[in-house]
DNA sequence: CATCTTTATCGTATATTTGCGATCAACGAT
DNA sequence: ATCGTTGATCGCAAATATACGATAAAGATG
């Protein structure tokens, strides 16, 4: 890939952007669904899921990675639950970029044009 | 790519995962920013934007593809604004997904553990 | 008409994502 | 110690995404 321009974007960007990138695949969100609730075994979720359980584990990672799940070894299998303060932190990101971009167009009619 | 296992995901997630994959880049979360309370020449967003001009131009595309924003040829340029539906609908959707995601969850301690 | 401006699209290169089966490591059970 | 279960990781293939410069198309301007 070629590189940037030169400057780079806002970390709270960047952050907000990387949670809506892990949210940016229906599988994902499924598994978030099917742990809702009730915590899961790995095994549990690859059953509900149309999806290969390694498909599934990559799917588990990246939801790790970004914060949203957490894993937690019970003998030989592993119990994931959500980590419900990463997903508080991200309906708060969420709703204050769409508060932020929602405040100064509601009045109703169109944007201005502009120019 | 091999092919899916066989069931597929529900309109709903598919059509949420898309949005959230359209907000999972910082450059296109910064137009959206741009574009909230004024609408913008194409030229302006690329001015304020660390990427090139054809690469703003793809994220453009990106974002109409899912409708966030529209364009209006104005003569030789073309104006960007939000589409005001599509943004409460997208806010709608999150607001959904994370109210699903958290009634649950939110009782003091943690998910009961699984088995 | 020739030219400039503006923005989309093309062509290209590279990186990342998605998916699968196969395999490995960890654990429990026999 | 061996075997079955569980889930992560590897290796692979194909599709998408990201980025850029170059070029094309459309409209304005001289």
């Amino acid at each position: 890939m070629a590189e940037r321009k030169t400057v780079e974007f806002s970390g709270d960007l960047i952050a907000l952007a990387d949670v809506a990138k892990a949210l940016g695949h229906p599988g994902r969100l499924e598994i978030l669904r099917i742990l809702a609730g009730r915590a899961c075994i790995c095994g549990d979720i690859v059953d509900r899921m149309p999806l290969s359980q390694s498909t599934v584990s990559q799917h588990l990672k990246e939801l790790k990675k970004v914060g949203l799940i957490r894993g937690e070894i019970e003998g030989p299998r592993i119990c994931y639950c959500l980590d419900m303060d990463a997903v508080a932190s991200a309906q708060q990101g969420f709703a204050r970029l769409f508060d932020g971009i929602a405040c100064c167009n509601s009045e109703g009619e169109e944007n201005e044009k502009c120019g």
